[in-house]
RNA sequence: AGGCGGGUAGCUCAGUGGUAGAGCGUCGGCCUUACAAGCCGGUGGUCGCAGGUUCGAAUCCCGUCCCGCCUACCA
């Protein structure tokens, strides 16, 4: 292995080695030669320092540990990884999953040695924060407008300081410092400039223009929405009808049309009825009379609009206030006249009921139309109510004079991109998903008017009318006529446009600068599923127009963090958990208090429990899981699926393995002074050792594979089964004769080994868990060559250790014998610190060697007085149960009581599942056509495992045989 | 209405053709010098239902029933 500290000068040469099965693998695979100025680069977007150093300063001072349960032992146990200065934050669940494996990534990338940037700190909070202030403002009855632009922004400012939401999340899931302030890329000078580029030059390119369109408008935020900020959901409404009379001269009669906004008629243009509908043909082209405004209203004919089925069959036409009712206003040339002024009251147009907000206006029009005698009756309906994410107020169709983009040009190479599989999308569903939004994709509305963002780089001239579109901060003079009244457009653009150039934005483009050389494109983009659209496909038509090529080779995709019956995570349902929660530990009181502000507590508390019935049984709250036991958790839910049920059980499960790290490492360290670990695995003569550096060869097979599959569940699962289930419950145990024995050569074989794989597993695991490894890292034994902080070590691959088939198959054999000492022992009752004598007998003399030569690990784990290794065929003693592991005999000598009838119990227990063992082998082999059709080594399989299995039903007989004796 | 997932142990989830796995829970035994937040052992599933392909199906195909999510919506 090379030095860790040195750097591959070239990332490409790194990824491509690295890289299994050709996929797109790690790092910042980037164009062109290394450059001279990478390590500062590198310092100024991955500084181990100020990531970690400063904790080991708080653990070391503070020392948070927790006493050991025994009475006698005082020693401190570790409890909590991650101590944290208290800063309130509004944030969730999916922030931190977002961090966390965004930060695995980075990890696992920097450690493989590429260069590795990684830029956390986007600002989409920013909308929010404007909502609340502007909510604080509301509240003391200023308007957004009386404050002004500037002193607004610098109170929105204000609120971020001290709950800085998503940014303070990743602060503390991640340990960043705290400069967060230049990470929110809005204010960024150099990032605004980028912006203003990036909207000039589409808009000299025609794919940005200004158009009078039907959008989504806030009433309370007073802004247009795009139309993925409008969430639609089902709710309670009513059909409505009522009659408009038809014209004298036309002959008079009436209209009846149904709908669920009954206010909307006021901007009614025209009655639609479908042409074929025999019970309409006599209205066609007839006109109708507005009862409250002075308008006649044209019978039109429509049948894309109109079902006859629904309703009447007559639908009444509001061009300015409804999408399909604008489509077919443009169809037949209708006038759109729009009612509503920005905050939802009726203006001018709507005659008599001017100034009424559009609830009121509701009701008082269907009053109206009662007096009027047009009112027609009225039924229940279900209807789809949209609603504004950002403020949850109803949205109002609106005409209204936006900037758009023209998605069409840009959608179609970065269809193709994905198509072509030069951008892959992981899990691979959502390239459909992805493939059926870019194909039908509208036109999108980027002007906001709202003041938080950068603003749009347009400016009108008031004197003659032209209209400047440059990249500038600020305009004075109008080129054409020389007017100093030039007025730059008050809205600013959508944060997700600001959000679209961010590959290349945050690296100094336009200019041509190293940074954007090296970084763009990047390899792996990773987020949550619900903003493919939003962010991600957006990013992949501006990085392909602007630069090129597409931005990232690898899109990946987690699953959205719900609770644990599976429901999201809504406040309105009061089952959100700050992760800071469970980060730092909180009564319930405290956690449903956030859940569900302002509610009754203990309702609040009963909604909480219902979505996690988990707690139900933990006390007054959750413990101080620690961000490593967070972090794990998070990477060991499978990537593949959509939804992660939060169980803060297995949260806990994961603190119990931290745990498990720190107290293994704490009993390995008196064994290792002394010990040196080099670049290279050491080379143990002992069985064990060689058994135990080849396990840690397939764990680190394994992590990596799982990285690089994306499958950081498959990775953790084995790093979780290999460091608990091998290196703690077996060498560690197997170790401790060794270290108390004296024999000197096997005590360095352990100490060398132990040194080598622990220093090695801690590696392996600090992507997932950077606190605890990095804090125990520091304290072990290691290479004379380590780099400052672990997570600048070189990460482990398979060749980490030399593979040993036939150590592994060997202490298969030693476990299987003790494990079936164990269990005779346990189900026999003998008590676990009696000892007992055990007979293991076996017809091969290699098979016999070997376990003479494990001698002592097997006496030990089994606690046996005398243990004898013989032949098969001789008398066997009397007394003896009789079990059978790896084709070995295995007598355990039960000095004292034996219950006879248990023993049988337990011996014919055995019998009946090697019997079904043994008739599923049987049936198999017998099954037509399977020894002609299937694989022979499948065949060989199958007939080596009968055998195997035959013979062990045989000793059961046995085994049988001498139970009976004992009665 | 369309699209996409999911239904496997009491719970939460892995497992894409070769005798069903993990964690948690549960039961029994243990304070054995790192760890009782631990150790040892046991228990537990006709893989939603019904067909088909195959020597062989949790896995592939067809149908069907539930449950989620997304998109579009009837005025």
């Amino acid at each position: 292995m090379s030095d860790p500290k040195a750097l591959p000068d070239d990332a490409r040469t790194a990824a491509a080695s690295s890289s299994s099965a050709g996929a797109p693998s790690a790092g910042a695979p980037s164009a062109g030669a290394p450059l001279a100025g990478d390590e500062d680069l590198l310092a100024k977007a991955f500084a181990p320092e100020t990531i970690e150093r400063k904790w080991y300063a708080f653990w070391e001072e503070h020392e948070v540990f927790a006493p050991s349960t025994r009475a006698d032992d005082d020693r401190p146990t570790y409890v909590l990884p991650m101590p944290l200065p208290n800063v309130t934050g509004s944030l969730h669940m999916g922030h931190a999953m977002m961090c966390t494996l965004e930060d695995v990534l980075a990890r696992v990338h920097r450690m493989r040695g590429f260069n590795t940037l990684y830029q956390p700190g986007t600002d989409h909070a920013g909308i929010a924060t404007q909502v609340v202030v502007e909510r604080q403002l509301r509240r003391d009855g200023v308007s957004r407008h009386d404050l002004g632009r500037e002193a607004f922004l610098e109170r929105v400012w204000a609120w971020k300081e001290t709950s800085g939401g998503r940014i303070v999340a990743q602060q503390k899931v991640l340990g960043l410092s705290a400069d967060w302030k230049r990470s929110v890329f809005t204010m960024d000078p150099g990032y605004a400039r980028a912006v203003r580029e990036a909207f000039v030059r589409l808009y000299h390119e025609g794919l940005i223009y200004r158009a009078e369109r039907l959008i989504y408008w806030d009433c309370q935020a007073k802004t247009v929405l795009s139309n993925l900020e409008v969430e639609s959901e089902e709710e309670n409404g009513e059909l409505f009808e009522f009659a408009y009379p038809v014209a004298e001269e036309d002959g008079g009669g009436e209209l009846v049309v149904a709908t669920t906004r009954p206010e909307t008629m006021l901007g009614d243009t025209a009655v639609a009825v479908h042409p074929d509908d025999p019970r309409y043909a006599h209205l066609h082209g007839k006109k109708l009379k507005h009862p409250f405004v002075d308008r006649d209203v044209p019978v039109i004919t429509d049948a894309i609009l109109v079902d006859p089925e629904f309703g009447t069959g007559a639908v009444k036409v509001t061009p300015a206030h409804d999408f399909n009712d604008f489509e077919t206003g443009r169809r037949h040339d209708l006038p759109m006249i729009n009612i509503f002024d920005a905050d939802g009251r009726l203006n001018h147009e709507g005659g008599r009921f001017a100034g009424l907000d559009r609830f009121e206006a509701r009701k008082a029009v269907k009053k109206a139309l009662a007096e009027a005698g047009l009112s027609r009756g009225r039924k229940n309906h279900r209807l789809m109510i949209p609603r504004s994410d950002r403020t949850g107020t109803v949205v109002e169709p609106m005409l209204s004079k936006q900037w758009f983009v023209k998605t069409g040009p840009l959608a179609e190479p970065a269809l193709e991109a994905v198509r072509s599989g030069r951008t892959r999308i992981i899990p691979e569903e959502w390239t459909k998903t992805y493939e059926h939004w870019m194909t039908n994709i509208l036109d999108w509305c980027i002007s906001r008017q709202l003041w938080w963002g950068h603003r749009i780089p347009a400016w009108y001239c008031d004197n003659c009318g032209d209209v400047y579109v440059v990249n500038a901060e600020h305009l004075e003079e109008c080129e054409n006529c020389g007017g100093r009244d030039l007025k730059q457009d008050p809205d600013v653009l959508d944060t997700w446009f600001s959000s679209a150039l961010w590959p290349f934005g945050t690296q100094g483009w336009p200019d041509d600068t190293p940074e954007l050389r090296r970084f763009y494109p990047a390899s792996d983009l990773e987020t949550g599923y619900d903003i493919l659209f939003f962010w991600v496909a957006r990013m992949m038509m501006m990085g392909i127009h602007f630069m090129g090529q597409p931005p990232f080779s690898r899109i990946l995709l987690h699953p959205l963090v719900v609770d644990e019956t599976g429901d999201k995570m809504s406040k309105v349902k009061g089952n959100v958990i700050d992760p800071l929660d469970l980060i730092e530990g909180a009564d319930f009181d405290t956690v449903v208090g956030k859940a569900l502000p302002g509610s009754p507590p203990a309702e609040a508390m009963k909604r909480f429990k219902k979505s996690y019935p988990s707690t139900a049984k933990m006390g007054q709250g959750f413990d101080a899981y620690g961000t490593d036991a967070l972090r794990w958790t998070m990477c060991s839910y499978s990537t593949l699926t959509k939804r992660i049920p939060l169980s803060p059980k297995r949260i806990e499960s994961h603190r119990f393995f931290c745990n498990k790290i720190w107290n293994a490492t704490r009993f390995a360290l008196p064994y290792l002074e002394g010990a040196t670990v080099g670049d290279e695995a050491p080379r143990p003569t002992g069985r064990v050792h060689r058994w135990m550096l080849a396990r840690l060869s397939r764990a680190a097979e394994a992590a990596g594979a799982g990285i690089d599959a994306f499958r950081f569940d498959e990775a953790t699962i084995a790093l979780y089964r290999f460091f608990w289930g091998e290196l703690c419950d077996w060498y560690l145990e197997l170790c401790k004769p060794i270290f108390n024995g004296d024999d000197d050569d096997a005590r360095a074989d352990a100490r060398a080994t132990l040194a080598y794989c622990l220093e090695r597993s801690l590696r392996l695991m600090h992507p997932f868990i950077p606190f605890i490894t990095e804090e125990l890292w520091q304290r072990l034994p290691r290479p004379a060559s380590s780099p400052v902080s672990l997570c600048l070590a070189r990460y482990p691959d398979a060749a980490v250790a030399p593979r040993d088939l036939d150590a592994e198959g060997a202490i298969d054999v030693v476990r299987e014998v003790i494990g079936a000492v164990r269990t005779v022992r346990s189900e026999r009752e003998v008590h676990p610190g009696a000892t007992v004598d055990v007979v293991l007998r076996h017809e091969d003399g290699a098979r016999r060697a070997l376990l003479d030569e494990e001698r002592l690990a097997i006496a030990t784990l089994c606690k046996t007085d005398g243990l004898t290794v013989e032949p098969t065929g001789g008398q066997r003693p009397a007394g003896a149960a009789l079990t059978v592991a790896a084709g070995v005999e295995v007598l355990v000598l039960l000095r004292g009581v034996v219950d006879a009838d248990k023993e049988a119990a337990r011996v014919a227990r055995e019998i009946a599942k090697t019997e079904k063992n043994i008739a599923a082998l049987q049936k198999k082999l017998s099954a037509k056509g399977f020894t002609e059709r299937a694989p022979a080594e499948v065949v060989a399989e199958a007939k080596a495992q009968l055998a195997a299995t035959e013979a062990r039903r045989a000793l059961l007989d046995e085994a049988a045989a001498l139970a009976a004796e004992l009665a």
